[in-house]
DNA sequence: GTTAGCATGTAAGGAGTTACATGATTTT
DNA sequence: AAAATCATGTAACTCCTTACATGCTAAC
């Protein structure tokens, strides 16, 4: 039984498969790399890293303290993390379109294969429809109800959520044509373009 | 002590404030009101009611079940409540521009004062400023580290505060416009153009 | 007559924060 | 020498969801 939450372990995971790190580090990485979605305190950070230390998906390092700093605790990913890691990156289910979720996935989707990452982002794009749906909807239905400040903000969060859709089509017909290109190299490369680079279509 | 976050409290006493409701039915309006924003389940209205009846600030109504449905509770506020009510909508502090608080906050200005509208506003903006500070900093430092997929999200991330920023100026000036001449340009702007004056559209 | 929606609730538990406790190292 | 930051951890608590339990009413 995990005793988080998954969306922290699969960042864990991702950002010990680049290179060991020690927990304070890792949290600001882990921060850096949620930017604006999601922020981690120790409080749940530390725990996570017992628990899946105790599963042996990562062990710990401790590094030789002749010249450096004491007290780090440097942990690195083992066989069974990367294991692991991998089936995470798999999983292309309602759980991996879900907002918080989504955003990690995404983040890690260099080490994920073409296919999977095409159902992500159109799970995630339908999933984002259904929502606009639902609010259209209630907006049609409340529109004489409500006064202009509650119809702004709704107006603004569905014009949000459009915006993100219109994002995710890019990328999906980004992925379509790095596809057909057949430059399917699954290479471990850590920098520039592997698979579909999705800076490609957003040219900036 | 309250046993609630304080959030759906403020819902539920603003929706509360525009007509009596059950917990049914004001889950759906909560739901539509908040939008894309959050979304509350019967596990944590239905205890939040029960307490808000304990403290008073809200009381049932049975409804004649004459001839209407039966088993519907029908909740109304009472002096205290609408005064609580009043007291959450003044406090313009750091919890008011945080980003669940924030819309909650947002959908009820029609009833919050104009000088408490703008410090809220400028509030929250200040607090996106700051992350977009804190966001274009980390991935100045992380550019070489980052691969394609990682650096798109959080360009991405960082457009999307920065769209924010921009709503939220849009706002304030129309604010201090309508600050300025004590009226509404009227333009019926429910749509993209210019924003709007939200405060114009229902005149109180 | 059975599926679907309306309506109200409770118990258990998950996920994470806050506040605290501790100590080393660097900066001022 | 004091203050800030690095570094690790725990306990208590908050907020909310899921799953369950119940019963009524409308539609098909």
């Amino acid at each position: 039984m995990p005793r988080n939450s998954g969306v922290l372990e699969l960042a864990v995971l991702g950002l010990l498969h680049d290179s060991p790190l020690h927990g304070y580090e890792l949290r600001k990485r882990l921060n850096a790399l949620l930017g604006s979605l999601r922020a981690f305190s120790y409080g749940s950070l530390y725990p996570c890293l017992k628990d899946m230390l105790a599963r042996g998906l990562i062990a710990q390092e401790t590094p030789a303290q002749s010249g450096g700093q004491r007290s780090r605790i440097v942990y690195r990913l083992t066989a069974e993390g990367k294991e692991r890691f991998q089936d995470m990156l798999s999983e292309a289910g309602p759980s991996s379109w879900e907002d918080e979720t989504f955003g990690v996935h995404f983040a890690f989707f260099g080490r994920t294969d073409a296919e999977v990452r095409l159902r992500i982002l159109e799970g995630r794009r339908s999933r984002l429809e259904e929502r606009l749906d639902g609010v259209r909807a209630a907006l049609a239905r409340t529109r004489e109800r409500v006064d202009g400040y509650t119809l702004e903000l709704q107006r603004h969060g569905l014009e949000s959520v459009e915006r993100e859709v219109r994002w995710l089509s890019e990328l999906i017909d980004s992925e379509r044509g790095a596809e057909r290109h057949h430059q399917h190299m699954n290479g471990s490369t850590t920098t520039s373009e592997g698979g579909g680079d999705p800076s490609a279509t957003t040219g900036r």
